[in-house]
DNA sequence: GGAAATCGGGAAAAGGTTTACATCAAGCTG
DNA sequence: CAGCTTGATGTAAACCTTTTCCCGATTTCC
């Protein structure tokens, strides 16, 4: 060991861990030393000492939607800014892979921070109790000791609808996230707000894909809506794609209107008008939710509407 | 200790990790017991003994870029169902960062995998020295017990100036990518193929963002080609955006070209000609190439091209 | 000048698991 | 029937730090 090439044994814990006092010059014949054989502390062994392993575990639905990745990406920098590591676990989308991940998980972080948008209560309330600590993104849970951060879609549709009715819409198409997703029933919720009153809105499934906006393009055009609101940017962009295909032209025929505003929305054509949400933000309020010295329970982002080429006056003729 | 709530000590250890040899009843009696408890065994204490953490490190310039994003859901899909964690990092693109966080993670890890295009060749060797095993990807390195995974670039260039020339282009712009990054090199490799040899090739620097492309545009004009060719798709994406702006129609008034095939590559207006290299398959082959059984030093793999409409005959006059 | 307080550093325990070794009973062979 | 082999289980050491106590030495204050 490296601490036999100098002088004592304990005492270089204490210059590369803990602040106790230590002579100047003695810790610095230990750095140097350390230098020398190159020693790095094992982790495995720090752990199981001090009980905490200075690490997060991030559960996603899918690490390769954007959406999450730049979450991931503000979590991952805040943690590292305070010197944690970062686990994560993508789960398919799956609603028992999430459970299954988080608990897993759990093992071996300090705690969790967890997009589970599909688990069911009563499992979140396992992973709740397996977690020494629990920040949900986009969820809440009555439980002690379990913070929350969440969007407050239900403003991003009443701003949308608010705007679209300004421009003369009547007949709005939603098209809906995934069943059962959390954020979505937030989004429906804005349905049911003053700013909507005058609207009719029709509900279409489809999902949080871009390939399931083509594709929930067709059914909703049957309801003859002059506009669409899709749950997120990436469905937009899939029924921007159709929508050209099928030889409409956006926003003259019909408008379009996405929510999270993704990095590529401002470069569509025509630009997409969305409820812009920093999710690199989102992440960083997720670690901040997890450190300790936040007190409120749930955490409240709001983004805001920007208008874009993709919203326009409804034709003239129905 | 749950443990003790049956009747052994080292028993437990048996049944739960290792395959030694167990009478049925106790070992029932102990899953039973484990279960009523709760028991889950500390890994940090299993780490320390056995030497592996069971888990990786994986290092990449910017967990929000879709590209990054898409390796590590590969990576961490392919660790996962070999029961394998993954601690992830990103770095601002900042080399000097690349290096702290490899060596950081190195600590904490059985292996690295590592994206780090701009990170010195002598770094690099150290952090080889300070990792258990390491694969480098997009990049190769001289060295005992170090992986490699690339995609073959410089065939992507080929194919697209090969596609271009047939087309009956003459002049082509070249976005560059990060100044000294490694994959730019393999691109630049390309240009110096046959299949663009009767080829005009203008070099802009530029970046690998949808910004940097947006930002380059102006200068590539002012060579008048009659194509370009972005280091990838977020480039071009941004590149399609600012020609729209300046009024100029893809392809009829000049042709673009993407490299990689980002998921929203196919659903542009126009859609755009790439070649096509499936990120998730990446982070697959990464890794493959991680796990003792392959033995190759250098995985190659290689895309194909796609042909949307973002690509055409040059104009009449030039 | 002496006693108390303070500071620096050493020895050793603790933390939870795996594994080599020892033990013990039972089955088998000669 | 005795000795040997085999298979199951308990014991204890080892993994590598951190941290708690404790002791010696230096300083400070009366």
């Amino acid at each position: 060991m490296a601490r036999l090439a100098e002088v004592s044994t304990a005492t270089v814990s204490r210059v590369l861990s803990g602040g106790k006092p230590v002579s100047p010059e003695v810790a610095d014949r230990v750095r140097v030393a350390a230098q020398d054989v190159g020693y790095r502390p094992n982790p495995a062994a720090q752990t199981l000492l001090r009980g905490s392993s200075r690490t997060v575990g991030v559960v996603v639905p899918d690490l390769g939607n954007p959406y999450f990745a730049e979450i991931l990406k503000g979590i991952a920098a805040e943690a590292a800014a305070d010197e944690h590591h970062t686990l994560v676990a993508g789960t398919e989308e799956d609603p028992e892979q999430e459970y299954r991940s988080a608990i897993e998980l759990a093992r071996w972080v300090d705690g969790l921070l967890l997009c589970a948008p599909r688990m069911s209560t009563p499992r979140l309330r396992e992973v709740a109790e397996a977690a020494r600590r629990l920040v949900l993104i986009n969820r809440v849970l009555r439980h002690h000791a379990v913070g929350s951060v969440v969007v407050d879609y239900h403003l991003g549709v009443r701003a949308l609808c608010e705007h679209l009715a300004s421009l003369g819409h009547k007949r709005i198409a939603y098209l809906q996230g995934p069943t059962a997703a959390w954020s979505d029933q937030q989004r429906q919720r804005g349905f049911r707000s003053p700013e909507a009153s005058g609207l009719t809105i029709v509900r279409v499934e489809c999902g949080s894909t871009l390939v399931d906006g083509r594709e929930a393009v067709e059914e909703a055009l049957t309801y003859q809506p002059t506009a669409i609101i899709c749950f997120n940017d990436h469905v937009a962009v899939g029924v921007l794609s159709r929508l050209r295909e099928l030889g409409l032209s956006v926003p003259h025929d019909i408008s379009v209107a996405g929510i999270d505003d993704a990095p590529m929305s401002a470069h569509t054509d025509p630009g997409l008008t969305t409820y812009a949400v920093s999710t690199v933000e989102l992440g960083r309020q997720a670690w901040e939710r997890f450190t300790p010295k936040v007190t409120t329970a749930t955490t409240h982002v709001r983004g805001e509407l920007v208008v874009r080429g993709s919203t326009a006056r409804p034709p003239r003729r129905r």
